[in-house]
RNA sequence: GGCUGGGUGGCAGAGUGGUUAUGCAGCGGCCUGCAAAGCCGUGUACGCCGGUUCGAUUCCGACCCCAGCCUCCA
């Protein structure tokens, strides 16, 4: 309702390519075009992969809540170089092992209430598009054919390349770490087309058998998907350099015109303060964590900082989401349904605010914990009142992604993974009865002993005027 | 070496040229049979050194430190 919004001037957003934070004007009036780059599905995900799932999913709830129309593009990567070496190891066919983890992404996504994208497009099925462009380039006199059969993009033909990532060409060039190929012209310049090994998945091409490389998957799967020119491309700040900028020198340098208007790049997930990845072996998948923590605690988490800071990983920060969480549910607990009306608008003004200023989540959270405040200031004196600000709790929760579940759900909900020795409900219920029969006869040593032996086991009882609750802590 | 970000109270994390972020933890009080939850109150925070300014954590410069990219990576 009045969370509706269509002041386009207000929202202001981040672009990396220029540096800048400006107000966010769509190319089409209402209407939002954004792609991001996606999983390539060779293992489970791990956090850092979370993080970019959470924080665009984030971006497209609030720009779908500010009452665009907003068509979302994210990526699957479902052949590489990765993927071929995974299968092979485990004599597995490479389509096998993709689909395999596009459905555990799926299984990630869906707990971690992450909305579909309204396409995930597959460099699989897009071999068309993909070989049309190299076309295309190679007549441009952007790319060529190299001896082995390899299809190079030509980087010293796109002047502009290095315009996202501020680096220069001849820096670059000096970089002891850039390795020389024989078959490149440049050393700087990078392969569009592969020509397929003996065994290796391939797809018929004027250059013969072989698979895309993986930048030219991106550029062709958006344009197709949203034509060469869109409003925002996202994806993690490691593919800023030297994925994106190769999609904006092979798009650019194909059509012609502007590739994406706003750039917006989430930072890392850290690990003791270091980057979480594969080669450090710090990481952690998304279903590891998922056995300790609720996937709204990863979530809150996720969205207690801004989405480009780097966010330092440990169970300590995740035991504080779920102490915020734990507050701000309790303050929804016992609410009557009611509707917001225009109950909190000072408060509802005040998120809008803060994620129109470049998604600042931290800032909105916080005014959650306002509202939950003054929930619990109001709950015994104005009940009304306070069940107003509970449903806009739960509306401006949404906008996040959190706050959706029955508060007693969260409250008592079980750690999917933890050990069998935890408590079922309904022993936990008959204990709270038993205390209940010895608070009546005033046998405070009794009922002490009972609410005792279930702290003992990780439960809290709370005697409140509509008698007994009880919570996992 | 080149290029990016960043260093905020016990922890996490926003932000700002002068006035409360927020959450967790701590301390005092109210409430409670006692607790828990909640409420009220409570903290000499802004890497170091200079400069600009009436006033800088916030602007400028140098320095130190951390992370990242330059190689596959969300």
């Amino acid at each position: 309702m009045s969370s509706k919004q269509s002041n386009d001037a207000s929202l202001q957003i981040h672009d990396s390519l220029r540096g800048d934070k400006r107000p966010f004007v769509p190319m089409e009036k209402g209407k939002v075009r954004m792609y991001v780059c996606g999983i390539t599905v060779y293992d489970y995900c791990h956090l850092g992969h979370a993080r970019m799932l959470v924080v665009f999913d984030m971006i497209y709830r609030y720009l779908k809540n500010r009452g665009y129309s907003v068509t979302y593009v994210r990526n699957i990567t479902d052949i590489d170089d990765k993927i071929i070496k995974r299968a092979q190891e485990n004599g597995e066919h490479f389509t096998a092992l993709a689909e395999r983890f596009v459905r555990a992404m799926n299984e990630d996504t869906a707990a971690l209430n992450i909305l579909r994208p309204d396409h995930e497009p597959k460099a699989t099925e897009n071999i068309e598009a993909i070989l049309h462009m190299i076309e295309t380039l190679i007549d441009k006199g952007h790319a060529y054919r190299a001896s082995g059969g390899d299809v190079y993009y030509s980087v010293g033909s796109f002047h502009e390349y290095g315009k996202l990532s501020g680096k220069q060409r001849d820096t670059l060039l000096a970089g002891a770490r850039v390795e020389v190929d024989e078959d490149k012209r440049d050393p700087l310049d990078f392969v569009l087309w592969k020509a397929a090994k003996p065994g290796e998945p391939s797809w018929e091409s004027p250059w013969g058998v072989g698979r895309p490389g993986w930048h030219i998957e991106c550029s062709a799967m958006s344009t197709r998907l949203l034509g060469p020119h869109f409003d925002i491309h996202g994806g993690g700040l490691d593919l800023q350099f030297p994925h994106h900028e190769n999609e904006i020198a092979q798009s650019e340098a194909c059509f012609g015109e502007p590739f994406a208007n706003y750039w917006i790049h989430n930072g890392f997930v850290r690990v003791n303060e270091e980057k979480m990845s594969k080669s450090l072996d710090n990481f952690f998948t998304i279903r590891d964590v998922l056995k300790h923590y609720q996937p709204e605690e990863v979530r809150f988490f996720i969205l207690n900082s801004h989405y480009r800071s780097p966010l330092n990983y440990s169970d300590e920060q995740l035991d504080k989401a779920r102490a915020s969480l734990t507050r701000l549910y309790t303050a929804l607990r016992d609410l009557p349904r009611a509707d917001s009306g225009n109950a909190g608008d000072e408060f509802r003004q005040r998120f809008m605010q803060a994620m129109d200023d470049d998604f600042n989540t931290a800032v909105a959270v916080s005014e959650l914990f306002a509202i939950a405040h003054e929930i619990n200031r109001l709950r015994t004196t104005d009940a009304g009142a306070a069940s107003k600000l509970g449903a806009l709790l739960r509306e401006l929760g949404g906008i996040l992604g959190v706050l959706q579940a029955d508060p007693e759900a969260y409250l008592q909900a079980v750690a999917p993974a933890s050990d069998d020795s935890s408590l079922a409900a309904e022993q936990v219920e008959q204990l709270v009865a038993q205390r209940l029969q010895a608070r009546q006869a005033r046998n405070w040593t009794e009922s002490d002993r009972i609410r005792d032996l279930l702290k003992a086991q990780g439960i809290i009882l709370e005697d409140g005027p509509k008698g007994t609750t009880w919570r996992r802590g």
